[in-house]
DNA sequence: TTGTAGGCGTTATCAC
DNA sequence: GTGATAACGCCTACAA
């Protein structure tokens, strides 16, 4: 930047304003400032610049698992609003476990982020207590949870949840089977549940443990699981995959076996990933909102950052989900 | 710092020392230091660290698509090489285009990042300009480029593309389609075609435009292409789909019109996506090293930045990829 | 082994 | 509207 300002003739302020605040500069000194620059091919120095001003065009995100496809359309909209804005996305992955997602934390704290994102609702006191110290805004986005750091953004996983088995409930299914992903450190699948036992007990129907499974990720799990609960229970009559592609998996595995869907087993889904609108019977799931997720987070990020807007400070934003009624139940 | 320093009476420096090479530092002075730290939450500014070392710990990412099952494995690999360095990941989409690309590398440049990971291939005449300035470690891997910019971590989709054909070749099919995305500014999709071309030569079969098709992402796409194929080439035996999850899409929409897979048409996939193996007749498809390019592809990196390994620069490495015979041909 | 001085490239602040 | 000066928080280089 010196080199800019001695070939234009002006102090390296005025390069500064130039870039950063050009209204402040008359026409004159812009162009000649901004002549150097090309000629120079001169690059700002953004560490420099943010460690001077004290601000941030960084936002940290931890998802648990990058490879997993529910979360990509989040990501995908925070990034456009975020580069939008000039704004840059760390991200990484805390492999569903909070110690690993503390000391993140740590390492995005230390890079200065001026926000963060994170998929998860539980972290260690110490993560809470460093995020507080540092009075960055966070925006919690995988759930709404009792007691957020910050503001939130996310549909309800109990509501949602809820919606769907009370669906099958009215088209009739007596027996619903719930199947979810393993709920340790995992309070999206804890509150699946809870909706699932609230809805069998409005419907009257008797929960019955052999009826709740848990499995691990992917189209096999959602094979073993149908298996399982066939094997244990004959006269379940409906299933309701409570995660990711298990569904899909779970009517491959009815084909293989010739159990018909609906007919001898309803399977229901979450999240309106596009193969389930392909299969056949086409799956009924609930649509939920993944990209408006990461576009309003980004936008109460930097509505909080630039704009300074505190009264945002704590906000909760429930967006709304969907049933979405197809062949296969 | 500097408080940290005052607490456990020493220098800025010896608390730079206790926290970066705790080697070099007594052990009286190393404890006495980092109770100060514990006592006082402190956490270092990496911004400042980076500024007055010029040494970076981030590394910038380019994809044209964040919501890309194919990328997220290799997103994968390389945040978990670069983690356990304390490297972070910064992360872009460039939609394809080449100036958009520009305008992130030019952002990341500006953010000094210490390396750059590129899946493009094909990049602005001022891109390449400011890279070569920087002087920083560039990656790319989403092929092998005639003219590289520095390393390539990546398979060849010329490769790829010619062994799949060759496999249908021998397996006896005599029409054989090719289906892939929009090559333009994709030289993925153009090489992939240059592959097929060539194994048809080596086959002795002759090219017809009509069995060449091209079409956007997603499993409708995939229905749309092999409808497309069958109506104005009825005699086709073979669709090759090198894309994504075009053969899955392809393969529903056989199911729906009661073409018979292989039987009336056999079906070929690139990338070993999980649905391909589920789905019933399971699809014959490449099996791609997504996860070990994010991998190579980091080590690579950390050993030039970290290691200052100038042997490497230049370095190609052209990861293996493997045909995967299955239920579909 | 520890400390001192100076500078990394910017911007805040306050004069002019 | 423009410039001089002093930070920002850390690390390099050298000295003790």
């Amino acid at each position: 930047m010196r080199d800019v300002a001695v070939r234009a003739g002006v102090s390296t302020m005025t390069v500064s304003r130039v870039l950063n605040e050009p209204g402040k500069v008359s026409e004159e000194m812009r162009e000649r400032v901004l002549k150097a620059v090309r000629e120079i091919g001169y690059l700002p120095n953004h560490l420099a610049g943010s460690l001077s001003s004290n601000r941030s065009t960084t936002i940290g995100l931890i998802v648990p698992s990058i490879d997993n496809s529910i979360y990509t359309q989040t990501v995908k909209g925070l990034s456009e609003v975020l580069k939008r804005s000039g704004f840059q996305l760390m991200i990484a992955e805390s492999g569903y476990d909070p110690n690993e997602e503390e000391e993140l934390i740590t390492v995005f704290l230390s890079h200065r982020v001026g926000g963060l994102v994170l998929h998860s609702t539980e972290h260690t006191p110490q993560a809470v207590e460093k995020i507080r110290k540092s009075g960055i805004p966070v925006v919690e986005n995988g759930n709404i949870p009792k007691e957020p750091l910050d503001m939130v953004v996310s549909y309800s996983n109990r509501d949602a949840s809820y919606a769907m088995t009370m669906h099958l409930g009215r088209l009739g299914y007596r027996k619903i089977a719930f199947a979810s992903l393993y709920s340790v450190h995992n309070d999206r699948s804890q509150d699946r549940l809870k909706g699932y036992l609230a809805a069998l007990k409005q419907l009257g129907h008797d929960p019955d443990p052999r009826m709740v499974l848990e499995t691990g990720r992917g189209l096999a799990a959602g094979a073993e699981v149908v298996a399982r609960v066939m094997q244990s229970v004959p006269e379940v009559d409906a299933l309701f995959c409570a995660g990711e592609v298990l569904a899909a998996g779970a009517l491959f595995e009815c084909q293989r076996r010739n159990w018909s869907v609906p007919g001898r087993i309803a399977l229901a889904s979450f999240d309106d990933v596009d193969l389930l609108r392909h299969v056949s019977p086409s799956i009924t799931t609930l649509r939920l909102p993944r990209y408006d997720i990461g576009e309003r987070t980004a936008r109460i990020l930097l509505s909080r950052i630039i704009d300074g807007a505190d009264h945002l400070r704590g906000s909760i934003v429930d967006l709304k989900f969907e049933v979405i009624q197809r062949e296969s139940t």
